[in-house]
DNA sequence: CGTCAATATTGACATCCGTCGAGGCAGGCG
DNA sequence: CGCCTGCCTCGACGGATGTCAATATTGACG
C-alpha cells in the first residue's frame, strides 16, 4: 500500500468488481453478495457533498476536473478529498495526477450499470 | 400521528419531493438542496438489506409483495419493518393494508427519474 | 536545496444508523 | 370476548460515518 505511486491510484479493477453487476432489479431477487457489492455504489451517491462533487465532474467540460475546479462545496478541502476517495472506491470516478493537480472523471460503464439496474421495464 | 389509520400509511407525496428532481447529473451541477433531497433516495438503496428488499419486491409477481413474503433476508422482522419504512419515506415505496398482510410496491417514476439521473449521454 | 501550492492522510470527535428484544395494535376467527 | 397472526413502534446499544485541524506528501519553481 506504500510503494504504489499516487500517479496511478490503486482502484479495484472496475471490471471485476461492479461493472456487469447485475441485471436490472426487476428480473430477480439479488443475492446477499450482490446486494454487498452494489449497495456500496448506491452508498457512495447517498451523501449529499458526494452527489454534488459527482454531479460538479459529471457536468463539467470533458467529464473531468480537477479537485481544485470543485471544491466548493461547503466542507473543508480533506473532507472534499475524504468524498472522493470514496467515490473512486466504490468504482464511480477514476483519479489521474497531472502535475500538481489531481483530476477526476467519471467511470461510464459503472455509472451506466447502475443505471440499467434502475430500469423497470420489465 | 396517531389518528392515522395504518390503511392509508402517511407518506409525502412523491410527486412534491423526488419525482421530477433533476435533469441528468452531467447537465449541469447539483444544487445543494437538490442534492440533499437526491441523496435520500440513493441513500435508501446504499444499504444490502434494502437493496435486497427493494429488488424482492420489484421482482415479485405484479411489482408488489406482502411482507411475510419477502421477510428472508437474515434479519429480524422488526429490522426488516424498518428498512421498509425507509425506502417508504425515500419515494420507492408504496404500501397498502390488505386484511391482516400489508403489500408493498415499487413506485416506477420515481424509480425511472433516479435511472435517467445517471444517465450520462450528454 | 528551500519554499510554496495542491492534495492526501491521520486522529479525534460527535452524530447517525443498523440491529435487536420487548411490547403494541389491528384484523380474522373461534 | 379472547386468542392468534402479521406487522409496526419503542428504546437501547455498538459500530459506522461525516467533519475538522494538524500534518504529510507530491511536484513545480527559484
Amino acid at each position: 500500500m506504500s510503494n504504489l505511486s499516487v500517479r496511478e491510484l490503486p482502484v479495484l479493477q472496475p471490471e471485476e468488481t461492479v461493472a456487469p453487476c447485475c441485471p436490472p432489479l426487476t428480473e430477480r431477487p439479488l443475492s446477499a453478495e450482490e446486494a454487498e457489492r452494489t449497495a456500496v455504489m448506491f452508498k457512495a451517491l447517498g451523501d449529499p457533498v458526494r452527489l454534488r462533487l459527482f454531479s460538479l465532474i459529471a457536468s463539467h467540460e470533458g467529464g473531468e476536473a480537477c479537485v481544485c475546479d470543485i471544491s466548493d462545496v461547503g466542507v473543508s478541502q480533506p473532507t472534499v478529498s475524504h468524498h472522493l476517495k470514496k467515490l473512486r472506491e466504490a468504482g464511480l470516478l477514476t483519479s489521474e495526477r497531472r502535475a500538481t493537480w489531481v483530476y477526476y472523471k467519471v467511470a461510464p460503464e459503472v455509472v451506466a450499470a447502475m443505471s440499467a439496474l434502475l430500469d423497470l421495464r420489465h
